[in-house]
RNA sequence: CGGGGUAUAGCGCAGUGGCUAGCGUACCUGCUUUGGGAGCAGGGGGUCGAAGGUUCAAAUCCUUCUACCCCGACCA
C-alpha cells in the first residue's frame, strides 16, 4: 500500500480522552476513530490489524474442526424469554423494538440462537458432535464504556459453540478448544495464561478464562509460585495463611466503641489485632436479606456469595435494612440477634476461631468474647472471600501471588443449561431421546488488538508482533534530491508485493523526520530506509524492536525480508 | 443510578458583557530547507454543543436539554 492512497492520518498529541496507552496509541497512530461513547470506526490500518487477528482464529478453529457461520446481530426477545435471560442478563441487553413494537436484543454472545438452529436441525446422534462458530459484532450496554476498545459497546467477537452427545465427548470438546485457544494466542505473540473462573451471566459448571498479562488489565489474577495453580480472584481459593488462634472461651460482654465503625478504627481502640474481628456485612438479595460474617482484614467476595445463595442480583443492605435487622445504625452489626435474616453464612477464614470482636448490634457498641456455636449459629461455611497475596494455594499449599491481566478469552462447559431450557435433543443409538451437552468458546478479537499493544509498545509507539502487524515491512524514501533513493524504494516495493510481502510505502512528500517518527508510531516490524546509502546501492534495515539498523545491500534485500518475516513469524508460534 | 467536570477550527487549548473570536498544531499555495515531528511569507476552515431567556450588546450571565469525560455505586 502507498502511504498516498490510504488514510492513515497521526496525531502529534495525544486525544484527551484516552487513559490507557493501548487507546492513546490507537488513535495516534491512525487506527480508530471514536464515533460516540463506546463506539469506534477502524480506520484502514486497524481493520488490516483486525483481518489479521481474525485469519488465525479462524485457521486455528477450522483446524479444530469447527465449522464458520453467521447468525443475525438482531435476536427476537422469544428465544431469550425461553432461557429466562430476557430478564436475568439486566442492562446490559441491548434492547431495541421494531416498528410493530415487538422486542428484539442486539447479540451479546449468541447461545439461545446456535440452540435453536441446532434444535432445528439435530436430530440423530449421527449428527454430532458439532462445534460451529462465527465472528462477528456484539453489543453489551456497558454501565461505563473506557479504555478504547478494550471495553467498547460494540466489538468484534469469535463465538463457538459445542453440541455432543455426553459429558465425555463435551470435555473432548472443552479440552479440544482449550488448546486451540493456546496455539491463537501464542501465534498472537501474546504473554498470556489461563486461569480458572466464574462462569457469571454465561452459566455453566467450569469455566477457564485466557489472559494477557499487562498491569493496565481490568482483571485480578491469583497464581501459585510454584505448580500450574493460577485463577481469577473472581474465583480463587486462597488457603489462610495464618491460623486463628486457639484459647479458652471468655464471656461475651458489649464494650462501648463511640464513633469506632470501621474494622480499623475498631481494632486500635480495642487494641486486638484485626484479624480477632469478626465483620458482619448485610446483604440484600432477590428480596431477602443475608448475613455474611468474615474475618476482619479480609474482604467478601461478592461473586463467590452470589453463586452461594443462587442469588441473580445481590447488592450490599442499605441503612434502613440494617436498622431493622440488627436494631443499629450502620458500623455496629454483629452476628447474633439478627432479625428477618434468610441465612447467616460464614466464611471458613473465621471456622474454628474464638473470641472474637463483633458488632454489638447497638449504635455506639462491640462485642468482645463473641463465639462460634455459642452466641451465633451460622446456616454454612463456606469460602466467600477475595484471595490475597500470600495466601495459599489450594492444590499445593505454596503462596499465591496477584498480577493482572486483560481477558482476551474465557471457554466454558455449559452442560445442559440451554439444551434443557430450549429443548435441544437427539435421538442415541437406542432410539432414546438425549439432551445435547454444550459448550461455548468466545475470544475478544478487537479487545486482542489493544493488548498487543500494552503488551508491544515503547515511548515512541506500537511496537506490533509480526503476526499481527498491519504490514510487516514500511519503506522509506527520504532522500528526496535523490531520485535513485526514490526509484528504488518503487523497485523494492513492488518486488516485495510480487513476493507476497505486506508493505507499506510511505511515498509522502515528507522530511525525514516525519517518516521516521510515523514508522515508529505505527509499529511496523521492518524498516527499510533509502536514503544516503543507495548511492552504495545499500539499503537500512531496521527491526522496529531493535535499536541498532544494519546496512543491507540492495540485491537479495526480498530475500531477506522473507526470511525476518519468517524467523518473527516462528518466534511467536 | 449518584457526584464532579467539560463542550470554542481535524487535534490540543486560550478567551468572565463591548470592534471582524484567538493561539499552537494539522491543512492549502509559494520560496528556502531536507536522516529523527524545519524556516519564512501568504491562505482556507467556526451557526463558540442545542433551545429558550436577560441585555442597547451574549462564546461570556440565567434556565432547560443533549453529548462526552472522570470518580463513585456503600467492605460496617
Amino acid at each position: 500500500m502507498r502511504w498516498s492512497k490510504t488514510l492513515l492520518e497521526t496525531l502529534k498529541e495525544t486525544p484527551a480522552e484516552a487513559e490507557i496507552v493501548s487507546h492513546q496509541l490507537m488513535v495516534r497512530a491512525g487506527l480508530i476513530r471514536k464515533l460516540a461513547a463506546g463506539l469506534y470506526n477502524y480506520l484502514p490500518l486497524g481493520f488490516r490489524v483486525i483481518r489479521k487477528i481474525e485469519q488465525i482464529v479462524r485457521e486455528e478453529m477450522d483446524a479444530a474442526g469447527a465449522v464458520e457461520v453467521q447468525m443475525p446481530i438482531l435476536s427476537p426477545a422469544e428465544l431469550w424469554q425461553e432461557t429466562g435471560r430476557w430478564s436475568k442478563y439486566g442492562a446490559e441487553l441491548f434492547r431495541v423494538k421494531d416498528r410493530h413494537e415487538r422486542d428484539f436484543a442486539l447479540g451479546p454472545t449468541h447461545e439461545e440462537i446456535i440452540t435453536d438452529m441446532v434444535r432445528k436441525s439435530v436430530r440423530s446422534y449421527r449428527q454430532l458432535p458439532i462445534n460451529l462458530y462465527q465472528m462477528h459484532t456484539k453489543f453489551r450496554d456497558e454501565i461505563r464504556p473506557r479504555f478504547g476498545v478494550m471495553r467498547a459497546r460494540e466489538f468484534i467477537m469469535k463465538d463457538a459453540y459445542s453440541f455432543d452427545r455426553d459429558d465425555k465427548g463435551a470435555e473432548d470438546a472443552y479440552k479440544k478448544m482449550f488448546e486451540t485457544y493456546q496455539s491463537i494466542f501464542k501465534r498472537c505473540g501474546l504473554r498470556f495464561k489461563a486461569v480458572e473462573a466464574d462462569s457469571g451471566a454465561i452459566g455453566g459448571s467450569f469455566s477457564s478464562e485466557f489472559m494477557v498479562l499487562a498491569d493496565t488489565g481490568e482483571e485480578a489474577i491469583a497464581s501459585c509460585t510454584k505448580c500450574s495453580y493460577a485463577a481469577n480472584v473472581e474465583k480463587a481459593q486462597g488457603r489462610i495463611a495464618s491460623p486463628n488462634i486457639q484459647e479458652a472461651p471468655q464471656e461475651k460482654k458489649l464494650v462501648a466503641t463511640p464513633g469506632k465503625h470501621t474494622v480499623e478504627e475498631v481494632a486500635e481502640f480495642l487494641q486486638v489485632p484485626i484479624t480477632r474481628l469478626a465483620k458482619t456485612m448485610l446483604y440484600f438479595a432477590d428480596g431477602k436479606l443475608y448475613a455474611v460474617v468474615i474475618r476482619g482484614d479480609r474482604e467478601v467476595n461478592e461473586i463467590k456469595l452470589k453463586n452461594a445463595i443462587a442469588a441473580t442480583e445481590l447488592v450490599l443492605a442499605n441503612p434502613e435494612q440494617i436498622k431493622q435487622a440488627t436494631g443499629a445504625p450502620v458500623g455496629f452489626a454483629g452476628p447474633f440477634d439478627l432479625k428477618g435474616i434468610e441465612k447467616v453464612l460464614l466464611d471458613d477464614s473465621l471456622e474454628g476461631a474464638v473470641n472474637l470482636v463483633s458488632g454489638g448490634n447497638q449504635a455506639d457498641t462491640h462485642a468482645t468474647g463473641v463465639n462460634l456455636g455459642r452466641d451465633f449459629t451460622p446456616t454454612e461455611v463456606c469460602d466467600l472471600r477475595v484471595a490475597q497475596a500470600g495466601d495459599l494455594c489450594p492444590s499445593c499449599g505454596e503462596p499465591l501471588t496477584i498480577e493482572r491481566g486483560i481477558e482476551v478469552g474465557h471457554v466454558f462447559k455449559l452442560g445442559l443449561k440451554y439444551s434443557q431450557a430450549m429443548k435441544a435433543t437427539f435421538l442415541d443409538e437406542a432410539g432414546k431421546e438425549q439432551y445435547c451437552v454444550m459448550g461455548c468458546y468466545g475470544i475478544g478479537v478487537s479487545r486482542i488488538a489493544a493488548a498487543a499493544i500494552e503488551q508491544n509498545h515503547d515511548e515512541f509507539g506500537i511496537c506490533w508482533p509480526l503476526p499481527l502487524a498491519p504490514y510487516q515491512v514500511v519503506l522509506l524514501p527520504v532522500a528526496p534530491k535523490d531520485p535513485k533513493a526514490r526509484e528504488m524504494a518503487e523497485a523494492v516495493y513492488a518486488e516485495l508485493q510480487a513476493a507476497g510481502v505486506e508493505a507499506l510505502l510511505d511515498d509522502r512528500d515528507e522530511r525525514a523526520g516525519i517518516k521516521f517518527k510515523d514508522a515508529d508510531l505505527i509499529g511496523i516490524p521492518l524498516r527499510l530506509t533509502f536514503g544516503k546509502s543507495v548511492a552504495e546501492n545499500k539499503i537500512e534495515l531496521k527491526r522496529r524492536d531493535q535499536k541498532e539498523a544494519e546496512l543491507v545491500p540492495r540485491l537479495g534485500i526480498v530475500a531477506r525480508i522473507k526470511m525476518l518475516c519468517a524467523d518473527m513469524l516462528s518466534a511467536g508460534a
